[in-house]
DNA sequence: AGATCAAACGAAAACGGTTTCGTGTTAATA
DNA sequence: TATTAACACGAAACCGTTTTCGTTTGATCT
């Protein structure tokens, strides 16, 4: 087991001074190109590798971005991990990823325990259970303290700071657009409480859609799941009490399962009933039938989330405006609906 | 913007020294009760937290571990990324995740940029390309150096470290045997490349089984698809040239892509041909009809790779001993094969 | 009263780098 | 020949902790 070698190690071995070692090594004009020489040398061939951590001491900086959202088994967040790294790896930083499990004491630990040196800035996404609570104060003093935040997908007004969403609005806005268009009129929307940001701008594109074409929005149209646990019962009593001919559910998995309740009572889809879903997953692409979807980019948003976070991280100047990105969400059309 | 509070801030403003602030936040019997008691109030009130940086740097200890993966954007690694979380987090250790996305180049950075003091350890799985050139040298080089290493799913054993594997080919003996065990006499088996570890493994399994039941294995009946994409074409081009009554597929992927083929061809499933697949997750459980599967239990796999690492990184003693736990893998029986 | 001891605290080294500011040597200049 | 400037390098501070090893003070003992 041969340990690391430091600079100590290299100045005591070629007798010279460890200042003499570091600017060798940065190629410093101030040392001749003989010591640099050996200096150089002799490093390559103990593979000398500076210690990560005694840089970030120094310069305060640690070039790791800390990473808090809900959940990682589902395609959404997972595809905005890839982003993120993408983008962040290119640029030198790591990324460490840190689960609240949708639950707001988690969140907080896990903010605190990178908070106190061990990132740059975070990337985020609300858990449910803070979005409910809309308790946002790990939030805020991390922001005092001068460490950026950016807020994607599950954001809040309540903080300043740099946010990437997709207009959520719209994708349900176009989805239900485009079930009128194809002649349908009886249109449910299956989704969460509205608690979470991003399942209340859905609905109110789905209403906006509906009132623009003159339908009426019927309320008990509108089922409303709490949690990301969905029970067979609850949707079919909505689908028997209720005659729909499309359905719009806010994400991938209530598609699929209602869609499986709806084809063993018998109905056939398109034909009979229509459905749109959110998030452009495996489900989607391989769902029987495979499903119409507004796809919301995940990767895209990554990025863009990544580049927000470091550009702050990286830039001198301290001014304090703070930018939202809103991406455009396309729709993804496939065999559940209509072609 | 309130900066972060250091010892030094602590010990100027109480007129003590840097040393005594120190101990007394540490409840040393050194200090007197009254001056721990005003130390401490006065860290409280500034919301005093030590700087991990500073920490790890002393104690050359990061309490990060660093994850490198081929993909995230795949159930099983998902789930082996919250086990690992889980253990880890309940330890007081973050995580590092890093993307090889499936080439040895990237692993090979990744690896690099976080031995260099980022982190205690490393929990990995091979890339594909990695274990296609069978070049192991940058994990032998992290082992030299004394780092931990802990191998899972995606193994070596050029590498001498601690690994965690399911028995793969025990999961595909299982899985061919079930689908003697109801009749079917024409199994074919869909996978990937051999040099994939778990390919070959599940191979394996695959051929002990009926040639224990006294079936012999036709070739013609392997489909390899090389990497993770596989053609229409391919596949429908083996179904039309071979007759089989059951299927075993690699993973999910594959099976619920297979199983479309075939229906289209107006086969039903299980009737007329059954699939068992790899990896329990949303697609075989919403796949139509539902999979029966081999479940890899990712979650456990995640939490004793970590639990093997940090009590490596934790013990004091250098004893190289490494062991290899191998979990069982479980039949998951749902609608692709008969009841 | 002088020696001894414990209590309470501080100085300084250490972790592994970076960087500023000398300083000694040599060569060019007046 | 005395002055100066450039060159090549080293000393030391610094980042924020922890920890060892003094040192001071007052009390106790003889």
């Amino acid at each position: 087991m041969k340990a690391k070698i430091t600079l100590k190690d290299i100045a005591r071995e070629l007798e010279v001074s460890i200042s003499t070692v570091s600017k060798a090594l940065k190629n410093s004009e101030e040392i001749s190109r003989d010591t640099k020489e050996k200096i150089q040398a002799f490093a390559k061939l103990y593979n000398y590798k500076p210690n990560n951590i005694a840089i970030s001491l120094k310069n305060k900086r640690t070039k790791n971005i800390g990473v808090v959202i809900p959940a990682i088994v589902h395609h959404f967040f997972t595809t905005v991990i890839r982003g993120i790294e993408k983008y962040a790896n290119a640029k030198g930083y790591n990324v460490i990823v840190c689960l609240s499990e949708e639950s707001f004491d988690k969140e907080v630990i896990n903010m605190e325990m990178l908070a106190n040196g061990s990132i740059d800035g975070f990337i985020m996404s609300l858990s449910s259970e803070t979005q409910q609570k809309e308790d946002y104060n790990h939030l805020k003093e991390v922001t005092e303290q001068g460490i950026p935040v950016v807020l994607f997908d599950r954001i809040t007004n309540e903080v300043d700071c740099d946010k990437v969403i997709i207009d959520d609005q719209l994708g349900a806005y176009l989805a239900t657009k485009k079930l009128i268009g194809q002649g349908r009129k009886k249109i449910a929307l299956i989704t969460t409480d509205d608690y979470l940001s991003v399942s209340k701008a859905r609905t109110e594109g789905y209403r906006k859609a509906l009132s623009e074409s003159d339908l009426d929005v019927d309320e008990s149209r509108i089922l409303k799941l709490s949690s990301m646990e969905m029970d067979e019962k609850s949707i079919g009593d909505f689908f028997d009490a209720n005659e729909v001919d499309a359905v719009l559910c806010v994400n991938e998995i209530f598609t699929v399962f209602s869609m499986r309740l709806v084809q063993e009572k018998g109905l056939s889809i398109p034909e009979d009933i229509s459905f749109i879903g959110f998030t452009d997953g495996l489900l989607s692409k391989y769902a029987n039938p495979s499903l119409t979807v507004v796809a919301q980019h995940g990767e895209k948003m990554g990025e863009i989330s990544a580049q927000m976070l470091i550009d702050k991280v990286e830039s001198e100047n301290e001014e304090e405006t703070f930018h939202t990105k809103i991406l455009e969400p396309t729709l993804v059309v496939r065999d559940s609906t209509i072609n």
